[in-house]
DNA sequence: CCTTCACTTGCGCAAACGTGCAATTACGTG
DNA sequence: CACGTAATTGCACGTTTGCGCAAGTGAAGG
């Protein structure tokens, strides 16, 4: 069934899908096309950046096919177009934000095991 | 509750950590720690690259908290500080398989709307 | 103590990436 | 057809990233 032709092909398209969540802008892009279409400049409002920037994150949202636009009159409206990246979005979020609140206990958890000049001590 | 003193900042965290999935070695790394703990020389192994490469692999998977390694005797054991992540990943694979699977029987699918130079026409 | 094995760090280089700005194309209207 | 708005593309800059290699650190054993 060639289902796995190269696993480390497998692996070079996932991270080629990570690579575009890279941005806090691309991801509120998908996070403003939660529930519904946009048009680039709502987009670029929502985002709080240019419409010429908005439209390059746009573009490389596309070529990973996580979106795709129409057009609309004069304008382009955009959709998700692969809603299930939400859901990956969501764990990454869910994890931000138990350390958010971790940090409001503790000094700090993760940075402690940020290097290790003396390699974890204990 | 504070919850979200920066929903920015919450962005930036997120992409932060979607960084460190960028490389398909460091996923291989996270897949092969799925089901117990390995040490820097097992996982050396496991992705097919140098030992010092790895180990910077590990350092930036550490630095954002997906790891973590403890001394074990002359060796350094690691496994996932963030089981949750692998939720994650499966996510976004399951988009890659899904892909792999739809090219089997269409052209291409995803690349039609790499680009837009007529912008979509229809 | 000195060697060996396991791992980490520093350095230098080539390649990839993000960004801002100007120019260009597409569409609808007067 | 000319104009203004909407969106995309190209270019040049500086920054970041991954990698190999050599050197350094830490623990175990003869």
């Amino acid at each position: 069934m060639a289902a796995d032709p190269d696993p480390l092909e497998r692996y070079r398209l996932h991270a080629e899908i990570c690579k575009v969540l890279t941005d806090p802008k691309r991801l509120m892009v998908l996070a403003a096309l939660r529930d519904g279409t946009r048009t680039v400049g709502e987009l670029a409002t929502a985002i709080g950046t240019s419409l010429p920037n908005t439209s390059q994150h746009l573009a490389i949202l596309r070529s990973a096919g996580l979106v795709d636009g129409r057009r609309d009159g004069a304008s382009v409206r955009y959709r998700l177009a692969e809603p299930a990246i939400l859901d990956a979005c969501e764990i990454v979020a869910g994890i931000v934000d138990r350390r958010a609140g971790a940090r409001r206990a503790a000094p700090n958890p993760v940075a402690a095991s940020t290097r290790s000049p003396a390699l974890l001590a204990s």
